[in-house]
RNA sequence: GGAGGGGUUCCCGAGUGGUCAAAGGGAUCAGACUGUAAAUCUGACGCGUAAGCUUCGGUGGUUCAAAUCCACCUCCCUCCA
């Protein structure tokens, strides 16, 4: 049964290198052990999409609920409104509250698909703070809560210093106070779910331990704080990105074929760690990978693996299938061999894809029509389009193109109807005539 | 308030009248090698096919010619009060 299991909750993060810092380790690990606890993360509106940067905690709470706990997942209908200061270096500008609600609706969907709400008592709730905060008076808030905070302590954090310290930089009251109102958080969700732990990423230290302060203070009560380990590359690059920007969770700003590319194109110094952090394959199935990727030659299986592993988890099976469709034939299958009907199916799994007019067209244009004349600052340009068929980095329908005046139309087009041009090493679009 | 130093292309950082679209390093992108990895090597790296055009905190000036000289403005840093 669940709560059987709950004993090994703890060392199962540790063992995956998921525990950045924990608060009153040994009373924490008997809470857990004890009982089926309840235990919430939050997610706040800054976009209409989570990006991969949310899927350790999104993942961690499930893993909380697959032993035996009840996940809360907290919306920050409210902190969105503010926005969190921890760790960065400047202030941010304010959303529309219209804006945020939309945001709101958008990850509460979003965020459903990670937890299960079906599943008696750990079944998952999503709950958003705008319903405890914002019927709230000021001067309430500043009297109930605002007077459990010393400003000496808060000033003191780590995720605020360098904003109060550096010369130039500053932090609005409003920032200021946003650790306020997700240590409120903490403590209503206490009062009102029982909820007596909170998950988060290590740079919500201050944010969470801020909430146990609280907590006690206005609920005489013990409640804990986990915080899950930032991400990181082994190349010192930042996690997350790729060329072409964030890899979202949404499926139409990043589509389920970006997302499992991007997976795949995990470093084998990084990919072992992934699997830790982003699936829920056991430690030892982990292990075991890597010692028979450590024992063959060539290519590691594991990127394999944790692409179609996430790829899952974030897009379900026919994303995966999708996903993993288009890879086949981009880069392991033979260009030529595609029907009609498979080089369809790829514009409809997510490969890029443009319509062009009929007639014939440079190549130079399409390679900037179809936004693959990027330059290493981010533009589209002629120029660049023609570097990069005078570097032999372009190929159309697996041909190698060298011409710049080159011309293509449809009579070279596979059915008449297709060209798939390769940019670089893993960039393709699919041109469509008419 | 006084004294001095400084703002250069994505970042760091050379450059003090023409040979400067601007050294060098980093980042980025491409090529080669590989395994859609890493490392390494090669090339590109303001825009333009080119002629040429637009850049060196801002504005105005001196000059045949300025990132480089002058004036004013602005921002930053250090030291002294």
């Amino acid at each position: 049964m669940p709560d059987m299991m709950s004993d090994t909750i703890l060392s199962d993060f540790e063992r995956r290198e998921l525990v950045a810092q924990m608060t009153a380790e040994q009373d924490l690990r008997e809470h857990l052990q004890s009982g089926s606890r309840t235990v919430y993360s939050g997610f706040d509106p800054t976009a209409d999409s989570l990006h991969i940067g949310s899927l350790v905690p999104l993942l961690s709470l499930r893993r909380f609920q697959l032993a035996g706990h009840k996940p809360l997942v907290l919306v920050g209908g409210a902190t969105g409104l503010i926005g969190d200061p921890s760790f960065k270096s400047e202030e941010r500008q304010l959303n529309s509250a219209d804006l945020v609600a939309t945001w709101v609706e958008r990850i509460k969907v979003q965020t459903s698909r990670f937890v299960d709400f079906d599943c008696g008592g750990s079944a998952a709730e999503v709950v958003n703070n705008l319903d405890w905060t914002a019927g709230v008076g000021v001067l309430d808030f500043l009297r109930d809560v605002g007077k459990h905070f010393a400003v000496n302590s808060m000033i003191q954090k780590e995720s605020v210093k360098q904003r109060i310290e550096r010369e130039g930089e500053g932090i609005s009251f409003t920032e200021f106070s946003y650790m306020v109102l997700q240590s409120y958080d903490f403590a209503q969700l206490y009062k009102k779910y029982g909820c007596t732990m909170q998950i988060g990423g290590s740079d919500q230290w201050g944010n969470i331990t801020g909430g146990i302060d609280l907590t006690r203070r206005m609920h005489q009560a013990q409640v804990f704080g986990l915080t899950l380990p930032l991400v990181t590359k082994s190349d010192g690059t930042k996690f997350g990105k790729t060329e072409s920007g964030t890899v979202w969770l949404d499926a139409d700003k990043t589509s389920p074929y970006a997302f499992y590319q991007f997976w795949m194109n995990a470093s084998d110094a990084d990919v072992y760690r992934f699997l830790r952090y982003f699936t829920f394959l056991s430690v030892d199935e982990i292990i075991e990978i890597e010692s028979a990727d450590a024992s063959s030659q060539g290519r590691r299986s594991a990127q394999g693996i944790l692409a179609k592993q996430v790829t899952a988890l974030v897009h379900g099976e026919s994303g995966v299938e999708a996903a993993s469709r288009i890879s086949e034939a981009l880069f392991a299958g033979d260009l030529a061999g595609l029907s009609q009907a498979e080089l369809e199916q790829l514009a409809l799994d997510g490969l890029p894809c443009t319509q062009i007019q009929a007639g014939s067209k440079p190549l130079v244009e399409l390679l900037v029509d179809t936004g693959l004349a990027l330059t290493p600052r981010g533009e589209v340009t002629v120029g660049q389009a023609r570097k990069f068929i005078q570097s032999n980095a372009v190929s159309v329908n697996g041909q190698k193109i060298s011409d710049d005046q080159a011309l293509l139309d449809p009579s070279s087009a596979y059915f008449g109807r297709y060209h798939l041009i390769r940019r670089g090493k893993k960039l393709f679009h699919l041109l469509q005539w008419p």
